[in-house]
DNA sequence: GTCCAATTGGACAAGAGTGTCCAACTTGAA
DNA sequence: TTCAAGTTGGACACTCTTGTCCAATTGGAC
């Protein structure tokens, strides 16, 4: 439809791979239904039948991608949950730097910027497939803030009452601006992560830090 | 493409409003791509020249729509930002109510839920329709409430440095968990909204209320 | 070298959508 | 009544997409 910018067919890769790549491209990019096999096939470098021979539909296709970018931006993040503060020196930096890498890893990070826009695009679609994201991406990624909220609460860091409600506002603070930005199509800084991390992070202890 | 249901030309209405409305409806039930002018004749009960007579083109309509429900939009919450507290008495309480008319607003105004969702949806492809309607929408109701709560903070109900930070936080704290509930298509009842409202609100203020 | 599976490219039918044209029809005002 | 503007519905050309079929080609395993 317009002009093709930098073929990358990366032949490294398996057709498999290359094909559930430049499908998630071409998905986040023009929508389910704006995005056509086509342009999923020159972007991967490989004829048309080959996809449907890997994946029968446009449908299955779909699924796939859904699927495995879930699996991928799941296993991240639990990598990314590890470094969480659980004995802090000092909470309120120790927790701003982890904030920071939490923003940076959501900006940098392709698979995760792809899915949360097809998310926020696609969900109405096939919601199955997003609430088992939900579930299993966003709520995982609460749940676990909020078991590593408890245990700074009951060290003595932090005054909580309720720790899952207490991680949705750490995480609604934390990306606030971060959002703003992401649906202008910006991709903020690691500067800019910092800062937005230092501001979400000083109201959240304001509100829930020690007495 | 399936089953219609419930048409209702509202034969009241001129055509041209008639087809906004039925063009609204489509536009974010299906997407850019996914709406057909067909869809929205049958819907607005006119025939699909008649369209093309009053706005020319599929983006034309696109545009208009957005357009008249920025308007919309904007109006009824420049009404509802006036009911903010200026001078409480008991500001959580206070506080609260407004928040809780604030979240129901944003259930119940059909308006405003086609537009965010529009907003999510297709920001990629207009972008500067957009960045208007954040202008206009988004960042007009922040920097009210950022003028508001200036003037809370000057009157010692509030400790607040940065009003415009301090806003944004305010809207994020008081969506967060609206926006988990729209995004998968739910829409909370008024007791919902005002739970969300008296959590978000309680936070703001451990954060932000007087010491 | 032979075989087999994967891959390719091109052709194809079917469907859906856009935008145009136009002749026929309403409808309200002069 | 007559006129003009708006409206209608149907036909049309055009493009794009999906999904299928198939004959030809490639390339690795044996």
């Amino acid at each position: 439809m317009d002009i093709e910018t930098a073929e990358k067919p990366d032949l490294a890769k398996s057709k498999r791979d290359r094909i559930l790549e430049a499908a998630a491209t071409v998905f986040c990019q023009d929508g389910y239904t704006g995005a056509s096999i086509d342009a999923v096939a020159t972007k991967a470098g490989v004829s048309r039948q080959t996809i449907y021979n890997h994946v029968g539909d446009k449908d299955g296709l779909f699924k796939e991608v859904v699927a495995a970018l879930t699996d991928k931006s799941a296993a991240k993040f639990l990598l990314l949950m590890e470094e969480f503060p659980d004995r802090p020196e000092n909470i309120e930096a120790e927790l701003t730097a982890f904030s920071s890498r939490f923003l940076n890893h959501l900006t940098q990070d392709k698979t995760s910027r792809w899915l949360l826009r097809l998310a926020e695009n696609e969900s109405g679609r096939y919601p199955e497939l997003f609430t088992v994201w939900r579930e299993y991406g966003s709520g995982r990624k609460r749940s676990m803030v909020a078991a590593h909220l408890s245990q700074l609460a009951l060290a003595g860091h932090l005054d909580i009452d309720d720790p899952t409600l207490a991680a949705r506002q750490y995480l609604a603070l934390l990306t606030a601006e971060w959002r703003a930005e992401f649906q202008l199509g910006r991709f903020p800084s690691e500067e800019e992560c910092a800062g937005m991390a230092e501001r979400a992070v000083k109201t959240f202890l304001r509100a829930f830090g020690r007495r």
